[in-house]
Order: C-alpha cells, then structure tokens, then sequence
DNA sequence: CAGACGTGCAACCATATGGTTGTATAATAC
DNA sequence: GTATTATACAACCATATGGTTGCACGTCTG
C-alpha cells in the first residue's frame, strides 16, 4: 500500500473546489450510498437542465471523485470513495499542526515550572 | 458537548471553497503550527500583493477557518482548527455511507449463499 | 426501420474569483 | 509633530463558474 497519497497543489484545488458545491456533495452522496447511476438518473433528481448536472458530474470525474464508464447509451458513474480519504487526510494533516504545537507549548510548560511572564 | 456540528449547505461550499487554494491552504498550516500573526506577516510570505492575501484571509475569515482580532494597527490572525474538523466530519460522513453499503452487500451475500447471476 | 432516449458539446449569460494598482486613514516610532 | 507602517477599501481585469438553450450523433426499443 504504497500509493501516492499526496496530491498536487493544482489537484486538492479540483478536489476541494468540487466539493464546494451542494449539487455535487449530494451527487458524491448518492452514488457512494447507492448502486452506479448513469448520468440521466442522476440528472432527474436535480431541478436543473440535463446537461447542469453533465457538467457537474465532468466536474467531480476531473476530480477524481467520480469515474464514468460506457454502458450502451449510458454513461455509468459510480463514486470513488479514496479520493474523498485523500482529502480527509489533508484535513487531518492540518489539525495534527495544531496538535504538535500544543503538544509542544504543554512540553514547554512542563519543563520550566516556573514561566516567565512573556 | 452539543455544539451544531451540521453545518448549512452555504456554509460548506463557503468552507471547501476557501480550501480550494493553494495559498489559503499555506495561510492556514502555518497558522495552526506557529503563532497567530497579523496579516502583514502572513503577506511577506507570498510572492503577491499584500491586498491579494488580504482577500485570501477574508475568504478563510468568512469560512470560520481563520478568525481576525484588533490588535492596535495589527490584525491578528489565528486558525481554527474546529473548523478543519467539521470540514472533516463531513468526508467521514460521505466515507460511511460507502462503508454502510458494503456491510450490507455483505450480509446479503452471507444471507444468500447462492446469489443470482445478477 | 423510425422514433425515442441518452449523451456530448457549443454558445451564451450573470456572477464570482484570484490577482492588480491606487487611495485614504489609523497606529506607531522617532 | 512628522514619517513610516499596517490596514481597509475601491476599482479594475482576465478568467472561471453554475446555470441556460440548442444541436447533433449514437444507442436502444417496439
């Protein structure tokens, strides 16, 4: 299991930014809940024109948080729970900063008893 | 500990929109791993105009990711890193519905043992 | 096979976004 | 008191963004 974990700048910029959008969370949500969808069954829970929902699903594909195959006619996309663990990470990487410095002020405090004033 | 952890839907696109940049991203790690700083200091930093990461805090501001204090002529700035924990929470949340369905296809199949060819 | 269905793509639109430069005011230092 | 520093805010810009309508082509069904 050593993949990649860490992805470009320009990549969590995608993947943060497709997330910033109520349509497509509840699309990631559907198809992580769900079986695969094609895009027209997705499309007829929004009430916005077919080809909004295209975009957005183009959008969370170039993401890497969904991925879309051929099945006929229909385009079948089903969610990609991974990439919604690599943003996770990132977040969790950014409160263990946190974490470190407290860990690191409590240290601080234990080891002189006596803090100055500062 | 019954604090809202369900944030409204504008305030996540508000929330993941504000991580969808490089530099905020940057803003926000050094902020959780050092001092608070005001946001001239933050600005030396970047290779861009002060007014520039002025607007990078106010968008990591409103997120709640940041928040800013008086200090005479200084801003003070400092992370939240609650913040990063709920914007967390919620990728978990998307995770478990993944998760929740596989137990499920796994009982079925435990429940089944001759599934169908479907 | 013709019609219906599913999709891709283009063009359009109003608004938002990362940047810029410029101006003004308040706070600080000497 | 004057000069410097820190900040707020405005206006601008090129590009991006969530939507729209329209057109075309491939696939499926009766």
């Amino acid at each position: 299991m050593v993949a990649r974990l860490s992805l470009t700048d320009p990549e969590l910029d995608q993947l943060f930014r497709a997330l910033a959008d109520g349509t497509r969370r509840d699309i990631i949500a559907r198809l992580l809940a769900g079986e695969p969808s094609s895009v027209s069954t997705l499309a007829a829970r929004y009430d916005m024109s077919f080809a909004a929902v295209q975009k957005h699903v183009a959008v969370l594909e170039e993401a890497g948080l969904v991925s879309k195959e051929a099945r006929g006619r229909e385009r079948l996309v089903r969610g990609n729970p991974e990439r919604i663990a690599q943003a996770r990470t990132l977040l969790l990487q950014l409160e263990q900063l946190w974490i470190s410095r407290l860990t690191q002020l409590d240290e601080l405090f234990a080891e002189s008893p006596t803090p100055s004033a500062d």
